[in-house]
DNA sequence: GCATCGATCTTGTCAATGGAAAGATTCTGC
DNA sequence: GCAGAATCTTTCCATTGACAAGATCGATGC
């Protein structure tokens, strides 16, 4: 459980949904007990959740019930609702530093950095919510930790290769705008702060936007 | 109360803390009905509360306790927990329109706006949290309307100051851009993700990470 | 003075929720 | 097969948001 496979989603559906063709070709050995992947499904349950209704919204029986399992279920995976949340956001870090470290490797543009961190947050609103929302999970949780690191680590080629002959002050900076422009605008689309502007193509909106920034 | 002087504090204290001295010289002229602004009591209990716990903490019962009333009274004022919250929201941009105004006022510097605009998110915390979580707010609230416009029309003429040989395109995507850094580095400060950096004094960390954009 | 009306706040109640405790069922290693 | 661990259920409780009905206060008009 340390090192998961973390891309894999959820491949186990729902046990319920059995209620059209009750004694059909149902494969499901058994009608209660283990689930399959229930923390899987919880979790993809809860991202979506947290996607379309905010993670204020979430509610841990509602989750059950999607998922066919008792109220209790989910806190023998997770503990209490800060370790459901702080999951989500360990494996948002986990996606987000997947993401950066593939579209680096393909495009070795550090501006495509940030217009893939923009897709990300557009792409996985749930993860991206509870990712920067601290009150809600256990800062302390050394998967979200490591997830987090790992996530970090990965800029430093790319930001190194943007700025070579900058001292570490500078860099630091560079690196910190570069973050704070491309967060920004994440947050505002996510706040429905950018409705008023024609969000067909975000990425080449993020394109432009970027563009202002003398890192690049 | 559609145009209220939002900026006044909460002169009536809490009626409670009299439990230390019960028949002293608590003027007090009625123990109970009328508290005498509890709508603004309840809103600085609310912000104070979210600044330091989250708004996904924030409890209405526990709000009225602190406040020294019943637990329904809170209703009367905002309704329901939506209402209190897009209370706290609007407030907050009224609040932060006034910010900006006076700081292009006494500097005439589009620089120092976008340091203002960080301040206000430091400064008032329990607020920004709020504004940007449409999801806990009643989003068509006039006076939440309102209140957002007026913040954002202040920034018109010091954008226009700021590049005035731009098209409107041009100009949106500058205005975009410069709201995108700031905001974003607020959020990340407020997400506790700047720990590892000073943050003895946030202002001159804005001037130097707003030193990135091209628009100033 | 005083009755009335609206604004403000209280009390009582309910369903939903998160969490804890204890037990039932299934899987796994030996 | 068997013992123990992992997984899930049932039961129970305190807290919360919301609603309804009533009590109290303040201002207004007469």
């Amino acid at each position: 459980m340390a090192t998961p496979t973390a891309t894999s989603t959820a491949v186990v559906s729902l046990n319920l949904e059995s209620s059209k063709a009750p004694a059909s070709t149902a494969t499901s050995s058994s009608g209660t007990y283990h689930h399959g992947d229930l923390r899987r499904v919880l979790l993809d349950a809860a991202a979506k959740s947290i996607a379309e209704n905010g993670a204020a919204a979430l509610s841990l029986r509602a989750l059950a019930a999607t998922a066919g399992v008792s109220h209790a279920a989910p806190v023998h995976h997770f503990g209490d609702k800060a370790g459901l949340f702080t999951a989500v956001a360990a494996e948002g870090f986990t996606l987000l530093g997947e993401e950066l470290h593939s579209v680096w490797a393909e495009t070795g543009d550090f501006l495509e950095i940030g217009v893939g961190y923009i897709r990300f947050a557009l792409e996985h609103r749930g993860h991206f919510e509870v990712m920067f929302q601290p009150e809600l999970m256990n800062l302390a949780d050394p998967r979200l930790v490591e997830a987090k690191a790992r996530a970090f680590a990965t800029l430093d080629e790319p930001l190194a290769a943007a700025g070579p002959d900058r001292d570490d002050d500078q860099a630091h900076l560079a690196g910190l705008a570069s973050w704070s422009i491309v967060h920004g605008l994440a947050t505002l689309a996510l706040s429905d702060n950018l409705s008023q502007i024609d969000l067909a193509d975000p990425e080449d909106l993020a394109r432009h936007v970027l563009m202002f920034l003398r890192v690049v």
